[in-house]
DNA sequence: CCTTTTTGGTAAGAAATTGATAAGAATTTA
DNA sequence: TAAATTCTTATCAATTTCTTACCAAAAAGG
């Protein structure tokens, strides 16, 4: 998903600002009039908006009322003139934040993330991503696991390990691998490894010793696979 | 719960913004330094704040700094200094607006409607104002425990702990978590955590040492659950 | 096929880590 | 200074993690 989208019909001002904000790590495109922006925001779905309150033939002010009626997406407006009535007008039709030219091109930058902040704040108490797997439910976001509704004691090592693996499901991950990504440099044997894999059969599979899930890849490793 | 929470040691400009505020049915009141800042808004739970950059002998940005140790609450800057410098580093501590000084009451409103319109539809998710488990009722709002029917006494540090497991009910949290948001920056070592939680549980739970409500999670950290 | 070799599974217990507890010291507050 | 609060430390108990020895299954070689 697109961060930064910037609809400004001075092509200089958009392409300064995208090179810019690409040398923060924001992904960043822009549009250059009414139409191109609409079209912009409804196919990119950017998370937020910069967006040149003079848009030649139309203003900003009517692109965000129009893009209000369908997506609270957050707005920041970019304006020429220094009055008080735009900066109202601004807010009044639902704007976040309103900067007048000429701007430091590292506040409009602040102005930018502080705005992504509380967007992508609010929004990762929603996302919750899960996997199932039997009568096994996988929270990788919590990091819990239940079976059969109840939950599965897993030990902070088993969690790791299975997380690791879920997260790298349908692939075969070697022994060397797992080593090296859950346990770091606290060396241990290749026996202990599969001891930890038996725990999580047993506490996982239905038939420990026919597992589903956590397949042996002989020779090699092991793999998820659901 | 008190909406706008204004810090600046010229009075005439605080009483000014709360006259015109308070026309819009905005509740506001205000404080004049540093001290007096801290301590309203750890009583008065404001939903926004406004704040001076200059305090006098102390700076706005010291006294964002510090409640950013505990709150997230949104703060917008008011600054006689145009500067860019002024304006990075607003928003790099934390705040979330910045206005300089003269500016219009007008857009000063719009800039903390536009504030507030953002916290509370986000926060209309999280707020509870009460919640009760087993012979215990917490009110988040008056911050007080009653169990019982008894009022319970917690410590400043019991009470501050108990209200951030409750307020990630359901979620394990990191004893590195706790300590960073409970504790903010002054570090204490992972045993004086447990003795903490032990004294809650003293106090809240049935059979304190089968917790039923504020669970360990081995390994890893704390967790309330009812 | 059968045997040998290699590799993974299993079980039990030792070692290490982590949390709970209690008592008291240090710090803050009134 | 006294009282309340908070922190540290030492010790104990619980839990997790690792090792090891032995067994079973799979691959390799004749």
């Amino acid at each position: 998903m697109l961060e930064c989208l910037i609809i400004d019909d001075d092509i200089n001002i958009a392409e300064t600002i995208c090179e810019y904000f690409s040398l923060f790590d924001l992904s960043c495109e822009y549009a250059v009039d009414y139409e191109a922006g609409l079209k912009a925001i409804a196919e990119k779905k950017p998370a937020v908006i910069l967006l040149d309150v003079n848009l030649g033939n139309q203003t900003g002010f009517e692109l965000c009322k129009k893009v209000r009626e369908t997506s609270e997406v957050p707005i920041i407006f970019i304006s020429a003139r220094n009055t008080v009535d735009d900066a109202l007008a601004a807010f009044g039709i639902g704007g976040d934040d309103y900067i007048t030219k000429p701007f430091s091109m590292a506040v409009l930058l602040a102005k930018t993330k502080a705005v992504l902040k509380r967007n992508t704040l609010s929004q990762s108490q929603k996302l919750q991503p899960a996997i199932s797997f039997g009568d096994v439910e996988v929270d990788m976001n919590l990091e819990r696991v239940m079976r059969a509704g109840e939950p599965v004691k897993l030990k902070p090592l088993e969690l790791r390990l299975l997380l690791y693996l879920i997260e790298n499901q349908g692939k075969p991950i070697t022994k060397d691998e797992l080593l090296e990504k859950v346990w770091g440099d606290t060396f241990i044997g290749d026996g202990t490894l599969s001891v930890h894999i038996r725990h999580l059969r047993e506490k996982l599979e239905a038939l420990p010793n026919e597992p589903r899930f956590i397949k042996t890849i002989w020779g090699s490793g092991y793999m998820f696979e659901c």
